[in-house]
DNA sequence: GGAAACCAAATCGTCATACTTTTGCCGGGC
DNA sequence: GCCCGGCAAAAGTATGACGATTTGGTTTCC
C-alpha cells in the first residue's frame, strides 16, 4: 500500500508537513534547498515534489519555486492526503467531512449490496457481525477494529461499485483513526453491535431498505458521537 | 487545472492508453523504450511514471519494468483518471458508477448546503434555475451545460463539506461527458428544469428536506436515463 | 536425477553535472 | 511616470555513470 522508494522518505516528511499546516499555504521550498536539506540529488526531489504537485498540495514554477498551494485545493480524496491530514493539526476538520460523506455514501452502498452480494460476502458479513459481538464481549479493542474495518469494507464491496468499493480504505483510515486517538468508546456499543447483525441480516435476505435504513444509524451514531467528543 | 509540462505529453499517450484499455492489465512497459518512443529523456520517463504510479495505474519494479496494474487498484478518484476513462472504452461503466456516487452524494449535499449556504450561493443558485430555463428554452445547450455545471457546483460547495465540494469537477465532468458524447435528449427536460428551481427555492428557503428530495428526483432521473440510453 | 546454491544479465533507482527555458525584477530610456 | 529590454534566478531537461535488486538459468553437490 505504501508507495516508493527513496522519494518516499521526502514524500514522508513533506506530506505530513504540509497537511498539519505547519508549511502554511504560500510556504516557497526550493528545489536546492531540499536537495541539501534531505541529502539527495535532484532526481529524487523532483519526483517526490511531482508527486505533490499530482495531489494539489505543491504547484511548482519556475523562477519562484514551489509553493503550497491552498487547502481548497488539495485532492482530498488522496488516500495519503486523508492519513496525513488524520494524522496532524485539522484531524477532527478531516474526520466531519469523512464523517458526512460516509452518511452519504454507506447507506447506499448497503443497498446495492442487498441487491448485489456474492454468496460468499453475504456469509462473511455474517461472520464478521458474529465476531464483532464476541470481541466486543471481550473488551478486545484491536481485534474489534479490525472486524469492523472489514465489514465495512466488505460492505462497499458488495455495492459492486468500484467507487464506493474504493472507499473502503478510507473508512479503514477513519475507523482506525478514531480509535487510535480514543474518540470513541472503550467499550463498543452493543445497540451498534447489534445494528451491524442487522445489516448483515438485511443483506443475507436481500432487503436492501432494511439494510440501508440500519448503516444509516450506524454512520449515523458515530457522527453524533464524534461531534460530542469534538465538541 | 491541467498540469505539467513535458511529461504530461507523457501522461496525456500513456493515461488514455492506460484507462481504455489499449495497454491491458499486465502489459510491461520498459523505461529506455519510453524514452525512445517520445524521443525525451530519462528524467521525463521517470516523473511520467512516477506520476501514473501515484494513480496506481502501473507499479514500477527493478528488473521487471512498468507493469499496468489491474483496474481494481486505480485510484478512481483522480480526477485525471475519470477524464480519461469517460473518454475511452468503459465510458459507460464509468459513467454508472459515477451515477451512483451523484445519488449518494448529491441529495445529501443539498440538504446540507440548505443550511450552511452563504447569502451569495442562494442567490446564485436562484439565478442559475431561471439561466436554466432560458437556455433550455432557446435550446442552446452549450450554455445549457455551463449553467448545469455551475448549478450543481454551487450546491455542492454550499455544503461547506470539502470533500463534497471537491466532487463539482467530477460532476461536472460527467454531464460534460452526457452531453459530448450525447446521452442526453438534445431538449432538456421541463420536468428536470422545474426540479432544478425547486431545489434552488428550497436551498433559499432553508428546507434541507425538500432540497435533499427534489436533488434526488433529478439525480435519480439521470440515472435512468442514462440506463435506458447504454441499455 | 533433483534440489539447492550461485552467478550473470536485465532493468529500475540514484547521483552528479551541464545545458535550456521561462519569468520575475530592476534599471534605463522615453 | 510608464514602458521596454535585458539580467539573473530558479525550475526543466538531458546525459552518462554507477548502484541495487530481482529474476532466471546454470552449475554443483548430494
Amino acid at each position: 500500500m505504501e508507495i516508493q522508494g527513496l522519494p518516499g522518505r521526502l514524500l514522508a516528511e513533506l506530506g505530513p508537513a504540509i497537511a498539519s499546516g505547519e508549511l502554511p499555504e504560500g510556504t516557497v521550498l526550493r528545489a536546492e534547498e531540499l536537495e541539501e536539506r534531505f541529502g539527495v540529488s535532484r532526481t529524487v526531489v523532483r519526483e517526490a515534489v511531482r508527486i505533490l504537485e499530482g495531489m494539489r498540495l505543491v504547484a511548482s514554477r519556475r523562477r519562484v519555486g514551489i509553493t503550497v498551494q491552498p487547502r481548497s485545493d488539495w485532492d482530498v480524496f488522496d488516500p495519503l492526503v486523508i492519513r496525513w491530514r488524520l494524522a496532524g493539526a485539522d484531524r477532527s476538520a478531516q474526520l466531519r467531512s469523512l464523517g458526512s460523506l460516509r452518511l452519504a455514501v454507506e447507506p447506499a452502498a448497503a443497498a446495492l449490496a442487498a441487491r448485489h452480494a456474492t454468496d460468499d460476502e453475504r456469509r462473511r458479513l455474517s461472520a464478521l457481525a458474529v465476531e464483532l459481538t464476541v470481541t466486543a464481549r471481550a473488551a478486545d479493542l484491536a481485534a474489534f477494529l479490525r472486524h469492523d474495518i472489514e465489514f465495512h469494507s466488505t460492505v462497499l464491496r458488495a455495492s459492486r461499485n468500484e467507487m464506493f468499493a474504493h472507499l473502503g480504505d478510507t473508512v479503514g483510515a477513519v475507523l482506525t483513526g478514531r480509535t487510535e486517538y480514543h474518540l470513541m468508546p472503550h467499550q463498543p456499543e452493543p445497540y451498534a453491535i447489534r445494528l451491524h447483525r442487522e445489516v448483515a441480516e438485511a443483506v443475507c435476505a436481500g432487503e436492501s431498505e432494511r439494510a440501508e435504513q440500519a448503516m444509516r444509524t450506524i454512520v449515523e451514531g458515530s457522527l453524533t458521537e464524534l461531534n460530542q467528543q469534538l465538541g
